[in-house]
DNA sequence: CTTGAGTCCGTACCATACTACGGAGTTTAG
DNA sequence: CTAAACTCCGTAGTATGGTACGGACTCAAG
């Protein structure tokens, strides 16, 4: 590990700021290493791919928090607990991408009544997300 | 319309706090009914629809903003104006509705691998949320 | 050896979406 | 008719996920 970094490297090579590596860090994603007696900390290189990962976990839906659960069980045998988390963020997703649907159809439909000059029905948008599912 | 209710009822019967309903009239996704000369304004029944539209659109991850604007479009007849305004709500739709796709696929291929049981040592949703890949 | 860039650290600030609080007025149940 | 409960209204605080700032220190190039 001959190629430890500065926050600043660290931060340009997970394509963050470094206000964000410190930020992570106050959250307990990151441990912060060891200052020297004189000069700055340096980071490993595979704190980059911790970073990596949590910008990942975020961009599939997950809190920080959960992030930070996720990597609590890092190479654990806990594998079970992460399928769990993932399998219910899926059941979410499914839901959503059902309303969604919903929405789109209803608003799709007023366009075309607009395209199509009947300005007989109104727009229920409300209605269609109006049961109370869930 | 004899079953006209009180903040606090309407709050109850829509699931939210007189804070919350507070706040959506402050942003403008509720109108506030006139103040009679003495006593407590009056809500509508509808007005309960109207917050339960809003928390089903936020649940699919649209912001208070974005909502208003969808409110504007319930009951819209359509002008040009309206038109627009729901075929760009369509377009944001649907890119939503491609994104949240995207993740749910990924999070329940992950799922999958888990469960076919290949895990040697590293659970599999871990060990590619890690991988410096794209 | 100076200067400019980068680091350290704390604190403050941003947007979003609430939530809590306090004091005054109003309503309603006993 | 009194007292609890509720409403009104403004202001202030919370959580999340950062971003910005400022002064002191340190490192690296010229």
């Amino acid at each position: 590990m001959q190629h430890a970094m500065t926050i600043g490297r660290l931060a340009a090579t997970a394509g963050v700021s470094v206000e964000t590596i410190r930020y992570y860090q106050r959250r307990g994603l990151l441990d912060e290493p060891r200052k020297p007696f004189r000069g700055y900390r340096h980071y490993p290189p595979d704190m980059a791919k911790r970073v990596g990962f949590i910008k990942r976990a975020q961009a599939l839906g997950f809190t920080l928090e959960e992030i930070a659960s996720l990597l609590r069980l890092d190479g654990a045998d806990c594998c079970a607990d992460t399928r769990e988390l993932a399998a219910h963020k899926v059941a979410l997703i499914e839901r959503k991408l059902l309303d969604l649907g919903a929405v789109r159809d209803a608003l799709s439909a007023l366009v075309r009544q607009c395209d199509t000059g009947q300005a007989e029905g109104l727009c229920p948008i409300i209605s269609v997300l109006a049961q109370d599912g869930e």
